[in-house]
Formats: C-alpha cells, structure tokens, sequence
RNA sequence: GGGCACAUAGCUCAGCGGUAGAGCGCUGCUCUUACAAAGCAGAGGUCGGCGGUUCGAGACCGUCUGUGCCCACCA
C-alpha cells in the first residue's frame, strides 16, 4: 500500500491521478457507479427511438432462490452483450423479471408453514395463496438486487413476473387460443404422478435414475391352469385386468383367450396377446396393470381391457382386500410376503437394476397413474420450431447442441400441463351442473351459478413459455412488442433446452405467426452456454459441499473480478470450470488495468484522436496497429458470442502489449518532455481509452472509472466519446477498428526489439544478474532496428562502454549484436551449457527443414507460403549455428 | 437400450491440416521513477492406444479403451 512516488514528483501528479490510491477498491465504487447509471437512465430502451432494436430477455429466475454462480454466469454475458449494443448505438432492451415457479415455490412455502405445525390444507386455498404472494414479497427481489451487485444493465423500468397481471392475461389467451384451435384437450392419460407434492409432472419433471429393484416371480392361476410373470411392482398386481404374452410364443399361445384368477382379488382376467410383450424378458409373461403403468395402459387400450385404480393420491393402497391403507412401500413386500404364504413366489426376488422415475423437485419415486389432465397438442407446434431452426429463422449456437434441440421437438409427445397445485396459472375452464365444459378468455365473464372452475392450474413452464412476448405486452399490440419482438438473442444454459427453449419456440412461432415466419420467431439466436464447475470440473453440490457463492467472491474480489472470470471460461456450450484463484487472477488484471492508468493519469495523458503517422515513432505505430487488430478481433468475437475468446484476446493485449511493452516504451519519450512527450500521453491516452471501452462490456465498473477519470483531466474527443459526450462509458461509442493504422512494418520492427531485449534478459537472468547491476555493452544493430539503441539500453539495463571494455560474451538476434563485458561476473560453464543447448536446438532445426526440402512430395503439394517459411527457417537456423559456435569459441576457459 | 460429447503441460481448458498454446500452479532472480494483487527469466506435453488417408495429422477417417452428459415405459 506504500505509494513509492518520491516526493519530488508528487508535485507533478494530475489531480486525477492524485486522488486513486495504488490500488483498486470495487467496494468504493460499485455502488456508486450502478446508482449513477439508474438515474441516468441509460438502462431504459426507448420503444419509440429510431435507432435499431437489440432485445434480451432475462431467463426470469425463481423467485424462491437466490443468486448463484450460474444465474451470475448467465448475466454477465447477457450484460456484455447488451452493452455492447448499447454502445453501438443500438436501442438495446435487457428486460429483467422472474418466474413464479409454481410447484417449487409452492414446496417451499409449505415447507415454511409446516414449522408452525400446519399444512396448506389447514390454510385452505385462498390463504395459502395469499402466504405464498406474501412470501414471494419478502424474498422475491433476492435475486435481483443481486443483478445490481453483478452490475447487470436492465431496464427496471420493465421488470415483469410471470404471475403479474398482463402475464396472466397472456396465459389465459393463449390458451383460449391453443383450446378454440384443438391444440389443448382433456383427456384420461396415465401421467407422472408425485404422490409427495400431490399433482402431476411433465415428462421432462421426472428425472430417471437407475435404482436397484427386486424381480420376483409370481405364479398366477390354479393347478388346471397358471402362468408365472415377474414384476418389480408386486403391489400393482391388485389393479391387474390381464395377462400378456407375445402371440409368437409357442410356450403360451395355448393359452391366450383363456382366464386366469388374480391372487387376493378373485378377479378373472383374460390373457392377451400383444406385439409388446418380449419373449426373452422374464417369463415372457407380463401381468397388465392398466392404470399404473403406461406400457399397460396402452396394452389395454388395444384390447379393451379395464383400467382399476389401486391407489389414492398419496400412494396409499384402497383396493378392498388386506393390504388396504397400506403405502405403496409397505404394500409391496407384504403382497410378496402373501404370495410366498400360498406358494406363489416361484423365483424368489433376485436384485435388478432398472431406472426408476423421481420426482425432479422433491426425489419422491414417482407413481404412474391413470389420470383426467388437460394437454397440449404438441405435433403441429413442434414441427414449426423444428422448422424454424432448419431453414435458420433462428440459429442454434453453438451449433453442435442443435441435434439436442431436434431430439425433442422432432419427438414431442404431447405436454401434460395441468398440475394439483394452488401456485400458479389456474386452468381457465368452467365446468357446468350438467357436464358442460366452457373457456373462458380474459376479456370474458365466466359463466353463472352451478358452474365451477377448474381446480387445477398451469405447468409453470407453460407461462414461462411465453415469455419473449408476454413480457413485452402480448396479447396487446404494444409500441414495445412492435420495436423489441422478435428478441435478438437468448442466453441460457444448455440444461434448460428443452425445458423453456422449446415451450418458447412452441408458443412464440404460434401466437405471433400473423407476423409471417421470419418475424414470430421468439429470438434470432439461442446462445448456450454450458454449467459451471468446481476447480476440478466437478459438478457443484451442497452435499459435496464445493460450491461457490458468487456474493462472497463479489465481497472479496469485486464484481468486475466474478464478471471476468465467468466470461473468461464461457466457451460457447461448454462447462467451465472455475475456483478462488481464479476470481483472485481477474481482480489482479482489474487492478494492473487500475495501476496503468494511473501511470498515465500521472504522466499527464487524455484521450485524445492520435497524431498522424509521421508524428509517431515506432513504439506508437505498433500499438496502435495492434490496436486496431484487436479490435476487430474482439468485436468479431463478440458478435459471435465468443466470450472467452473476446476475453483473452483483451487480457493478452492489455496486459502483455499495453503494460508490459508499451507503457515500458512510453517512459522515455515521456521522461524526455516537449513535443515528443504530447505525442506519447495522446497515443498512451487513445490506447487506454479505447481499451477500457472494449473491456467495458465485461468489467463494466472498473472501466468506469477509469474512463472518467482519463476524461476528466483531458480534452474529450468526439471520436472515442461518442456522440453522448464524456458523461460515462456506458454511453460511449463502441470502438471500430481503424484499418488505416495498420503497420506490419512496426509491428515487425518491435517484435526484433522485444527479442533482442529479452535475448539480453535471459542472458542476464541465467548469470544471475541483479536488476541493478549495470552492465556495460556495445550495441550494434541493423535495419530495422538502428533507430532503438536507447529503448534496448533502458528495458535491458545496459550501460555505455567505458574505458577498458573487454567483451566476454556475444549475443546475437536477427538485427542485434550485444556485447557484454561480464568481467568477473559471468559463469563461463553456465553459459557454455546454454550456447550448448542452443546450438542442439538449432541443429534440429536445420535437420527437420532440410528434410522437408528434400522431400518431393512436399514442394510438389505444399503452397509456396509454407516452403518458403520453411526456408527461410533454414537460413535462419544455419546462421545461428554459425553464430552460437563462435560464441562458444570466444568464451574464455574456465 | 439408444444418442451425443470429451480424452492436449501438475490442474482447468483453447487450438482442429503446416515447427505444441493460455490461465493458475511450479522454479530462480528482483523493491526497476504505475502496480509485490507486481516485474523479469525459466522448467514442464512422444496432444489416451492402435490402424488408415496425406508430402505432412492433437487436428481428417476407422477402431479400441476410458470418462462425462442427455434421452428411454422393457414388466
């Protein structure tokens, strides 16, 4: 923390630099700077501007969490993109907003009411509900002051939630609409059941892991006539209205027509033949349970067969008979238990790994049952959003998880949405006193007395689905759906595909298709990118206890250090890894960003357009030709969502070219004064600034500040400010590359400096020398390189030859000669063993060139680019050669 | 049971037809007029195995092994 400026030059510090201390502190600044820029405004869209839309809307978080390194990976790179868009001069909207997540927030309420002993039931409808907004009041907006922390560049102004009110009222016209079309129905389907949370699940709620089940043989039947089938769900056999073979199997076809008796029921079921049953499985006999499995259920379907309940809706056994009131658990082995008693049990359980359906919200095995749910068509819909992506209406990136996406939508079955839940969406259907069945729009009365609504409510996904629109005002026809629909990009992770891309595609192409195909898309673009992991690649678990809470690293780092980090490892689709060290790397490169300028600030340098070429020496025209190219690179990156890319690229420039060569460079011209001092602080100046507006996007709070500061001392010009003036960077232009400062000759003529320079460095650190220790030398140089003696004395520590300069030692580079008189210091076996190993390298190189020279095939089919590269690389290596003998000849014995 | 990825430096990952890269970690040296949260220099990979295509292969093809993920109603 000690400021090593010496008091003498103190004095000359600009003010601007005067007031930042030698080390960044977010905590002072992050506050303020998001606090400024809401009050600026520069966060809202305008609907009404010219200029052209860039839309993102948030993946609205649950209201029942709080950030987590996920939700901060997903914001950062939606907030990169949108600003910038922003900077760009885009109308860039990033609409933020949350999701009620019915049947999760649901279970967390009820978890919370049960401390004080009551369930929802106790409540009753009506009060739970009201527990729940209450609820979602207190902890709702979590996650989203957090976005502030993150420094997330929404426009609050329009903030939505999925259970809002314009929200519900898209809900209930799309389905108005999806119903008067024949796209949702109601229909007796057996479903996902949770006998847990009570209601029933999508397909894509149920997460299948393998269990270990026991297989046990039951031999249905009497003496006259049985048949043995296996089955892991012994209970269900009280629901059995059948027994199937496959018609093939010589071993059963004798039986097929004929009935069997059910142990315990006294019911007589026929045995069915059906393509389904497979011989080799088991006995190659199955019961059929109809009502509480779905192969059975559609074996009943063909022959006819009843479908008898056997369960309540906890799981709980009410079949008449002596395990009635058992849970299905207890159930189990005491029908097993039974059947053992009468010499049933033919094949006593033998343990049997098979995936069994969980619960994905609360891990309760889940129950299939025979059920009245209302669904969603999702043939003509899917086919749409697989169409969409096809003929490229929206572009899946990166592109290797789209053969993801057409799984599902090429294979959709139909969508259960209706759930036993009281968070949520309720179904808007009335049911009349005499079986009569109406829905109702928003803008309609629901029918009088005697008529009941439907007790259900929607799939939470359902609402969610709509969000690119709903959000913007659908179902009216709103100044913002107009500027901002279709939405330009989603970003996301590559888990929720299926779960939300899809509904949105779904819904999105359908309620907008008055539009024509090109414009209902939801978005043009679905950005994935992948999870984040634990520094190993781990999957982050509480139970492993090797998660990351982004709000302790904000705490620690600063939000700008959480937000490089996350962006650095987001290769397109791809998990990333991510640990402590890392968020302590991105605060180092904030801070070495914080200290250079700061050495410009006090060096007296502004932003200002650079001098023209012939003002500039070398050191100038390679950064600003290297300037160039970055930009460019980085914004093609970017443009193509390519974080890490656009990342490392900046973190390269900055701080390998930036701060460690030019800055280097600028110290003697600055040190020099006059005019060739102005030159420096103007190029230094430019360079910073468009820079820090390049990194903004990323770390946007760092950046600020700095940027203000450089502006505040200097002139401001209009090229690097944009047309918003120097008032923030948020506002300021984004940078475009100048292609006519373009200079492969400077870049040529730096790039034989730094190797010169580092060949003396190398040289000095393998003799151990000391920084301090002043070594004289004659520097001879060519070409290129005869203007930069003094830039190659100062950052290779050499002083001039005095008199009775004896050189020991020769080191060479393509245009540098260097001797040094290491008299008395030099360790003539050390560096024997480096000349030594040089000259290895170099005869392996001549060794390897020469042999592609030789042969044919190469210079026959290689371009000549490469041959002559090859070449030239000979030359090179032989002069070396050369070079490095003599020096091992030279050196003195030791 | 299907499908899709991935196996490159100690760790996490880029590279995807022309002499092996980054970050972190590691080693040595250094308070050098912005920064020790720094500077300088360095060590460390026969790019999972085996075949093939090619003048040339981490890179393309085949195959094996290993790992991960997704999907799936086999009782």
């Amino acid at each position: 923390m000690t400021d090593t400026a010496s008091p003498q030059r103190k004095g000359d510090l600009a003010d601007a630099a005067a007031t930042l201390p030698t080390q960044y502190a977010p905590a002072q600044v992050e506050e303020k700077l998001y606090e400024r820029w809401v009050r600026a405004g520069y966060f809202e869209a305008d609907a009404k501007s010219d200029r052209p839309p860039h839309t993102i809307v948030i993946p609205p978080p649950n209201v029942n969490g709080s950030l987590h390194i996920g939700h901060a990976l997903d914001m950062t790179l939606q907030d990169a993109i949108t600003r910038r868009k922003r900077m760009q001069g885009f109308e860039a909207l990033w609409l933020p907003g949350m999701d009620h997540a019915g049947i999760a927030t649901q279970n967390a309420v009820e978890k919370e009411i049960a401390k004080e002993g009551l369930s929802r039931h106790d409540l009753g409808r009506e009060a739970f509900v009201e527990r729940v907004w209450q609820w979602k009041g207190e902890y709702g907006g979590r996650i989203l002051n957090q976005m502030r922390r993150l420094g997330a560049s929404v426009d609050w102004t329009r903030e939505r939630f999925t259970f809002d009110e314009g929200l519900s009222r898209a809900v209930q016209t799309i389905f108005k609409r999806l119903y008067d079309d024949d796209l949702i129905y109601r229909a007796e389907r057996i479903i996902n059941w949770c006998p847990r949370c009570m209601t029933a699940l999508s397909d894509i709620e149920v997460d299948h892991h393998e269990d270990e089940g026991e297989l046990v043989s039951i031999r249905y039947g009497d003496d006259a006539q049985s048949i043995v089938v296996a089955t892991t769900r012994a209970e269900t056999m009280l629901g059995d209205t059948a027994v199937a073979v496959h018609p093939d199997d010589e071993r059963y076809k004798h039986l097929v027509g004929t009935e069997i008796e059910i142990p315990f029921t006294g019911r007589r079921v026929p045995i069915v033949a059906d393509r389904h049953v497979d011989p080799e499985f088991g006995t190659g006999a199955v019961k059929v349970t109809p009502a509480h499995d779905p192969n059975d259920f559609e074996i009943g379907q063909r022959h006819g067969l009843p479908s008898l309940l056997i369960m309540d809706e906890r799981g709980t056994i009410t079949a008449h008979g002596p395990f009635q009131g058992l849970d299905r658990f207890e159930a189990r082995p005491a029908v097993v238990a039974a059947l053992r008693e009468e010499g049933r049990v033919v094949a006593e359980k033998r343990p049997y790994l098979h995936a069994v359906g969980h619960c994905s919200r609360c891990d309760t095995v889940v129950e299939p049952r025979l059920s009245l749910q209302w669904w969603v068509k999702v043939g003509p819909l899917a086919a749409e959003a697989s169409a969409a992506v096809r003929d490229g209406r929206v572009r899946i990136h990166p592109k290797e998880l789209e053969p993801r996406y057409f799984a599902w939508t090429d294979n959709l079955l139909d969508w259960c949405i209706s759930r036993q839940l009281w968070w949520g969406h309720r179904i808007p259907v009335w049911y009349g006193p005499n079986g009569e069945m109406v829905c109702v729009g928003p803008d309609e009365e629901p029918p009088g007395d005697g008529w009941i609504q439907d007790p259900d409510v929607l799939d939470t996904w359902f609402s969610s689905g709509l969000w690119p629109f709903s959000t913007l005002g659908w179902p009216d026809d709103t100044e913002d759906l107009r500027k901002f629909y279709p939405t330009s990009v989603l970003v996301t992770g590559y888990d929720i595909l299926f779960f939300w891309v899809v509904r949105m595609m779904l819904f999105g192409l359908y309620a907008m298709k008055d539009r024509g195909p090109a414009q209902s898309v939801p978005f043009r673009t679905v950005s994935l990118h992948g999870l984040v992991r634990d520094k190993f690649g781990r999957k982050m678990s509480k139970s492993r206890g090797n998660g990351v809470d982004p709000l302790e690293w904000m705490d620690a780092y600063g939000s700008d250090a959480v937000r490089f980090t996350l962006a650095r490892g987001a290769n397109p689709g791809a998990d990333l890894a991510t640990s402590e060290e890392w968020a302590q790397g991105s605060r180092n490169f904030c801070n070495k960003i914080w200290n250079a300028t700061r050495f410009a600030l006090m060096n007296g340098a502004a932003p200002a357009a650079p001098p023209a070429r012939e003002a500039l020496n070398a050191a100038d025209r390679w950064i600003l030709s290297r300037l160039t190219a970055v930009t460019a690179e980085v914004d093609a990156y970017m443009e193509d969502y390519q974080h890490a890319k656009a990342c490392e690229a900046l973190y390269h420039f900055a701080w390998d070219e930036v701060f460690d060569w030019y800055v280097e460079l600028a110290k003697g011209p600055l040190a020099r004064g006059g005019a060739e001092a102005d030159t420096t602080r103007a190029v230094l100046g430019h360079v910073l600034d468009v820079t820090l507006r390049l990194l903004h996007p990323y770390i946007p709070y760092v950046t600020e500040e700095l940027w203000l500061a450089l502006h505040a001392g200097g002139e401001s010009d209009g090229e690097s400010s944009g047309e918003s003036g120097s008032a923030s960077i948020v506002v300021a232009a984004w940078p475009t590359a100048d292609g006519s400062r373009r200079d492969p000759e400077a870049e040529a003529e730096i790039a034989a400096l730094q190797q010169a320079v580092t060949e003396v460095r190398r040289f000095r650190a393998d003799q151990g020398l000391k920084v301090g220790q002043k070594v004289a030398a004659t520097v001879t140089l060519a070409g290129r390189l005869a203007a930069h003696e003094a830039e190659i004395r100062s950052l290779a520590r050499l002083t001039e030859p005095a008199e009775g300069f004896a050189p020991t030692a020769t080191l060479q580079t393509a245009q540098a000669t260097v001797q040094l008189d290491l008299s008395g210091v030099i360790d003539v076996a050390a560096e024997r063993a480096r000349l030594a190993k040089d000259l290895a390298a170099a005869r392996k190189e001549i060794a390897g060139a020469e042999a592609k020279l030789g042969n044919e095939g190469f210079l026959g089919k290689a371009p000549e680019a490469v041959v002559e590269k090859i070449r030239t690389r000979l030359t090179e290596a032989q002069a070396d050669v050369v070079r490095i003998s003599s020096q091992l000849a030279a050196l003195p014995e030791s």
